[in-house]
DNA sequence: TGTCCCTATCGCCGATCGACGATATAGGGC
DNA sequence: GCCCTATATCGTCGATCGGCGATAGGGACA
């Protein structure tokens, strides 16, 4: 495969399914829990698929400490990765993140207000 | 003060300053980044002030733990607590934790989608 | 004053994180 | 085959996390 054919973004408005439970709010939680990955993720709002030496030529970091932290955001299913020769295409699972936001939005729901005053 | 008086929860819908820095995100995330305290804030699903004791008496661990696990709240600012003779009331600062949740949204955003396929 | 309850803090310890350099792996081009 | 590029993984090390029991402090109430 050349490199004229990179895998297309997800878009799609997939069915969301069943509610995150705790275990799993918190971690995706703990992938979104250092400032790197958070910078990673927030170069993807160019929304097309990076391949991971122009995420590491964002960072002073080392290759290796970016790939780790690729690696956690894969395994927190916040990124796929795709092999493509000699590189590795990633894209960001917006789904994911949504369903992750909608999880934290419900907890401030005020569901049951009681008594007055509260 | 009696306990006839616990501090009344914040519902207001305070103007959003400005959008979280990477640093701030990361902080709430690692806050929480662990099942015990996503449980915590679940409690507060109802919408009234906790005294510690009563979410020390949902979980199976020791009294130091959750009075750390409350502590990591606090200073993330996803809960407050106010003194109140013996008792400490505990408040879930839902503005905070919508913040939050907009910000992690904004990641999701297709602001740049550049070119056809993507 | 003493006692009891509620909460916070301290010290310890094993586990995990986050960084790095070094090394391994995979594939393209010659 | 041999190099070069891109990426992943390994080993190490200091820092932080997460748990506990023990202890301290702050009121309420005899």
């Amino acid at each position: 495969m050349s490199d004229a054919h990179p895998p297309s973004c997800d878009l799609a408005d997939h069915p969301e399914p069943e509610p995150l439970s705790e275990a799993r709010i918190a971690a995706i939680a703990k992938a979104l829990a250092h400032p790197a990955r958070v910078r990673i993720l927030e170069q993807f709002i160019e929304c097309r698929p990076h391949i991971a030496q122009e995420i590491v030529d964002e960072f002073e970091l080392a290759q290796s400490t970016i790939s780790e932290h690729l690696r956690l955001l894969r395994e927190a299913d916040l990124l796929t990765g795709t092999r493509d020769g000699p590189r590795t295409w990633y894209c960001m699972r917006r789904a994911v993140l949504r369903q992750f936001a909608e999880a934290i939005l419900d907890l401030t729901d005020t569901s049951a207000m009681s008594d007055a005053g509260y």
